[in-house]
This record gives C-alpha cells, sequence and structure tokens, in this order.
DNA sequence: TTAGTTACTTACCTTATGGTAAGTTATTGT
DNA sequence: ACAATAACTTACCATAAGGTAAGTAACTAA
C-alpha cells in the first residue's frame, strides 16, 4: 500500500469524498502504525527498546522512522532523558489515545474474521 | 506499507500477540479496499465501471486486483452476466457489510483529527 | 466498414516500504 | 584497556504496491 502522507489534510478545499478515511489512512495506514499504538496503550511509557522487544521483529531503522512519524502527527509523545545510556520514552496523546475504538473494531472484525473462515 | 496476505490465518498456532490485528490489516490494508467498501456500502450492487468512476482515478489494473482480493476474502460477491459488451456486478457479503463498524471508526477519527489540527 | 462499449490482461516501469549491517555517542562495569 | 549499553543514523538493497499504456473479446450502432 502506499498512503501518501501529506501534512496538511484539507477537507475543505477537498473534492475528494473519502477524504476522512484518506485522513485515517495515511496516519494509521502500514505495518506498524496500529501494532505500536497496541503496545503504548498499556498506558505507562514505554522505551525504545521495550517498544521493539514487544513487537515482531522490526528493525531500529523501521521504528525509529513510525516514532517519528506518530510523533508528527501528535499520537505520542516523545521525552529524552540526558543519560548514558541514552533513554527515551515514549507515550500516547490524547488524540492517541482516541485510537481505541478504531483499534477494538479491527480487533473485533479479526475474530470474526478468523472464526468465519 | 506492505502487508503480508496469507492464505491461511491461524490464530492458535502464531504465537504473534497482534493476530487478529494483523489479519485485518492483511484484508483492509492497503489504499483501495476500504475506499472499495464505501462504494459499495450503498447497498445495490455496482458494476466494474460505476465504482471506478466513484473512486479517485484508478488503473482497470488495480481495480481489478482489487475486487479480486475481495472476493477471495469472501468481502464481495462477483456475478457475470453473459453478454456484450461485458456485465459484471459486484456488491458486499454478510462478512463484507461487517466492515461497517470498522468504516465508522475511521471516518469518526478521520473527522476528530482533522479538527484536532 | 468502422467506432464504441465493458471488463478485463499483459508487459513494463516507478515509487514506497521496509530490511540488513555497520557505525556513532558517551559512559559504566570488568 | 575493552566490551557493553540504548537509541539512534547511514548506506545499500529487496520486495511489493500500484501506475501507464496497450491489447483483447464480441457485439451493437452509425
Amino acid at each position: 500500500m502506499s498512503y501518501s502522507r501529506r501534512s496538511t489534510i484539507n477537507c475543505e478545499n477537498n473534492p475528494n469524498v473519502d477524504c476522512t478515511i484518506e485522513a485515517s489512512l495515511s496516519i494509521l495506514g502500514g505495518k506498524w502504525k496500529l501494532k505500536i499504538y497496541k503496545v503504548l496503550r498499556a498506558g505507562h511509557p514505554l522505551r525504545f527498546k521495550d517498544i521493539k522487544d514487544r513487537l515482531d521483529p522490526i528493525s531500529d531503522k523501521t521504528l525509529t522512522a513510525q516514532l517519528r512519524e506518530m510523533e508528527e502527527d501528535s499520537l505520542i509523545i516523545r521525552e529524552v532523558f540526558p543519560v548514558v545510556p541514552p533513554k527515551v520514552e515514549y507515550q500516547l496523546t490524547d488524540l492517541g489515545k482516541s485510537l481505541e475504538e478504531i483499534f477494538l473494531a479491527l480487533e473485533k472484525w479479526g475474530k470474526t474474521y478468523i472464526n468465519q473462515r
């Protein structure tokens, strides 16, 4: 899939009727975003390594990129502690937490689907 | 994104805790699936060309591929009428209709997101 | 006779996504 | 002195998703 990531999503000027869906997909699409959400939704802040360990094998590069995008999109907050070795914690913002409904719907549908086949 | 499309999704034998999410994403992921859902959810069967006309510019090749995958995944039914020029109609199955909750959650979140930025 | 129609298929190409492997930093533990 | 650590970055490569453009079938209307 390729969802074009746009810095501005403007539905007023956008003749495209799929704009809200498009907005969601452009932000949540991809292999990792919702999995990262799942890891972070437990609530307490997690370090880079903690997130990495809780996911399927994911490369540092990819995880970094995904976290940066989520930060840009205001889904998570990144807090850097100036220590050695580095310590960086990530947690969901309120906007990030508002993904719960989508998450639950996908999880529920996934179960339904798996049972029906 | 690349979601690996698997013919069998087996959560029992899968140690991966993200399996239901993964199942949903492997079936709904990509640029077009949910947009096609949106077009078809009106209810009445639509022809290939009708679907195409209601989407952002999409190539025949891509639309064909997406529809075939959705058919394989039991989300839609494809009905061929033996006439010339060809007539093929597509409509949602019950399983396809069960995507409504995901669709609404995405649409709602998209609106929220657009308003918050 | 020729153009138009629909639902495709095919060959080819571009772009995006994500992986691998290595290097970087500054400090602590052995 | 040297390895280990966490959170990166960089260069390079592989795969996949999706686009473009052309071709096909069989019939109808002009």
